[in-house]
DNA sequence: CGTTTTTGACCAGCGC
DNA sequence: GCGCTGGTCAAAAACG
């Protein structure tokens, strides 16, 4: 597990988080403008993601996220992006391949992170509901709502401990849609905008006719 | 007046 | 069992 800075490798590596999520957390029929534009576009954005497969109702032993590796020069860093306790183990895992606590080489060490995951689904099999797959990228941001071309509603706020900053939960207003997202603000850097989705998208973005009737590559990104 | 946001209450999971 | 915490509900308020 890598870290993927969306500023560069959405060029390189939306096919995968496709695949991975399903839709992708902007419009997939987006036209990334060319990476030379991209800093006048964005100015100062860097974003990360996180992409998780983890779903409690199989008792597959298999890691629950994806490697994506990252073409960006190893110079990843991870958030705690997604604390929530029933999936804190998960992102300790991911947090340690990429601080490097975990020895490469170590083949023991990682099948006894598999075997104690492999419990941990277990123990949750029959009383937990299906975890929808989830989807973490920060970035550098005034706005806190950043437009992926979906149409959200705000459901409940929250103060979350050791932040100044308040967590906010949205859904999907699409009927049938359960698609949730939860936006916070890094308590290290409060310039840092925390998005995370859940679920998969049964639609294309609301806005989508809107955006065609005024074309621009350069809308509906992160910002 | 319909839709969205706000916000306190409630609930479930977890650690002790 | 109890307290803490994160996530959700839902009534009221705000908005367009």
């Amino acid at each position: 597990m890598s870290t993927i800075f969306v500023n560069q490798s959405c060029y390189e590596e939306q096919d995968q988080i496709q695949a991975q999520m399903g839709f992708l957390p902007f419009s997939p029929n987006l036209t990334l403008p060319p990476l030379k534009d991209f800093t006048a576009i964005a100015p100062n954005s860097l974003s990360s993601v996180a992409v998780s497969s983890e779903n409690f109702a199989t008792t597959t032993v298999k890691k629950p996220w994806q490697d994506l590796t990252s073409s960006f020069g190893g110079g990843g860093q991870l958030l705690s992006l997604n604390r929530s306790s029933v999936n804190s183990w998960a992102w300790r895992e991911v947090t340690d391949c990429i601080m490097g606590k975990r020895n490469e080489g170590d083949e023991h060490h990682q099948q006894q992170q598999l075997r104690v995951s492999a419990m941990k689904m277990k123990k949750m099999k029959g009383r937990r509901k299906v975890r929808e797959p989830r989807f973490c990228f920060k970035t550098l941001s005034e706005v806190d709502v950043l437009d992926d071309g979906y149409k959200w509603r705000k459901y409940g706020q929250k103060v979350v401990k050791n932040t100044q900053h308040p967590r906010s939960y949205y859904r999907c207003t699409q009927d049938n849609c359960r698609v949730k997202k939860r936006v916070e603000r890094l308590a290290e850097d409060p310039r840092m905008v925390i998005t995370t989705y859940e679920g998969r998208h049964a639609h294309f973005p609301s806005n989508e006719l809107e955006e065609s009737q005024s074309p621009s590559p350069f809308t509906n990104f992160f910002w």
